[in-house]
DNA sequence: AAGGCGGGGTG
DNA sequence: CACCCAGCCTT
């Protein structure tokens, strides 16, 4: 048997049953695809079930607010994804009478739809002979052909799409697609491969030089940067202040407390002489204390964000604000979200 | 061509 | 700790 009978062979036998393979509803295969964007499987299955429960059609998520969307995708990450499913969504419902397009490059236009997300859709959807190629492919592929051309340069994603497009099962482009992937999620892991029970030992290459560890090949690592947040919990034990970030930065429209963003630690002195600060507490009396002792890390793949959360208690009122009880109804990041949690609003 | 964008799992 | 995940967008 060759190499795609062998894979789509193993997929009749091990795919997993995941609830977007008993549909070709676009709708749905569309949005499983946004959610599974740089996401594990096991991660986004729940987000796909909230969605498709809350949403069941285009125009349901097309009808939503913004704010509802991203509350609903909270935790998942990658807060565009969301941003951009909602755009598309109402493009589908009211530009496209909620009918997808049918081929790719009319998928690819749809924003937050790109190369992979368009094959994919126009194969599983409409049958079209579109190849996807996802972290799962090029390591496959990489690893079964023996290549060592870096998978993120330039040179490497035109090779891999080509040899994807050479292998690519014209009877049943979208089994085929998905079969690769599941192999590449399942069997020829990052970490770990089972090569031991995989019926491609015989012919692939990595395992016969003994370089599944060294393949796929990929340029330079990211380099983690470091910022300092110091969150401002300003309340009269009835209300406190909600922000919406709205900068070109991580978590944009989502929720927060009031920021001083520091290149270095600071201590108290330095918040409660900030003009941020100051204008919040707009010459009010008040009481403030550190919440964290330790200074709390918030990892991200790209940075690595050293917080601390001061409790400013008013002796006044708040002439405006949020609510405590409503706070946990707005979209934030986990940081915050934990941070709520731990605090006990 | 390069950099930015989350959060969580794995070894 | 490093690496990676059913990638995409902007500059």
């Amino acid at each position: 048997m060759d190499f795609q009978g062998v894979i789509v062979h193993w997929y009749k036998e091990n795919k997993r049953d995941l609830p977007w393979r008993k549909t070709k509803d676009p709708y749905r295969i569309w949005l499983s695809e946004i959610m599974l964007q740089q996401t594990r499987v096991e991660q986004g299955l729940p987000y796909y079930q909230k969605f498709t429960a809350a949403y069941p059609t285009v125009f349901d998520l097309a009808k939503a607010q913004e704010e509802e969307v991203l509350k609903l995708w909270q935790g998942l990450g990658y807060y565009s994804r969301a941003r951009n499913l909602h755009t598309t969504a109402q493009e589908i419902a009211y530009n496209y009478k909620g009918t997808f397009p049918n081929g790719y490059d009319a998928l690819k236009k749809l924003k937050g739809v790109g190369d992979y997300t368009a094959s994919a859709i126009a194969s599983i959807c409409f049958n079209r002979p579109t190849p996807v190629v996802d972290g799962n492919v090029y390591r496959v592929l990489a690893r079964y052909f023996g290549i060592a051309i870096p998978i993120n340069s330039t040179e490497g994603i035109k090779y891999f799409k080509a040899l994807a497009k050479e292998l690519i099962l014209k009877d049943q482009p979208g089994d085929y697609n998905q079969a690769i992937m599941e192999f590449g999620a399942r069997q020829c892991k990052p970490q770990s491969p089972n090569c031991k029970l995989c019926n491609l030992q015989n012919s692939c290459v990595a395992f016969a030089e003994g370089k599944m560890g060294e393949l796929p090949v990929k340029l330079k690592k990211t380099k983690v940067k470091k910022r300092y947040f110091n969150y401002l919990i300003i309340t009269d034990n009835e209300k406190t202040i909600l922000q919406q970030r709205k900068n070109k930065d991580i978590w944009q429209n989502l929720y927060e407390f009031p920021l001083i963003e520091t290149s270095k630690e600071v201590e108290i002195e330095h918040i409660a002489g900030h003009d941020t600060f100051l204008k919040l507490i707009h010459g009010n009396a008040y009481n403030i204390r550190l919440f964290n002792e330790e200074l709390k890390v918030h990892k991200l793949s790209h940075q690595h964000i050293y917080t601390r959360f001061w409790i400013v208690t008013l002796h006044g009122k708040l002439k405006s604000g949020t609510v405590i009880e409503k706070v946990k109804d707005y979209p934030v990041p986990v940081l915050i979200a934990n941070f709520v949690e731990d605090f006990g609003f």
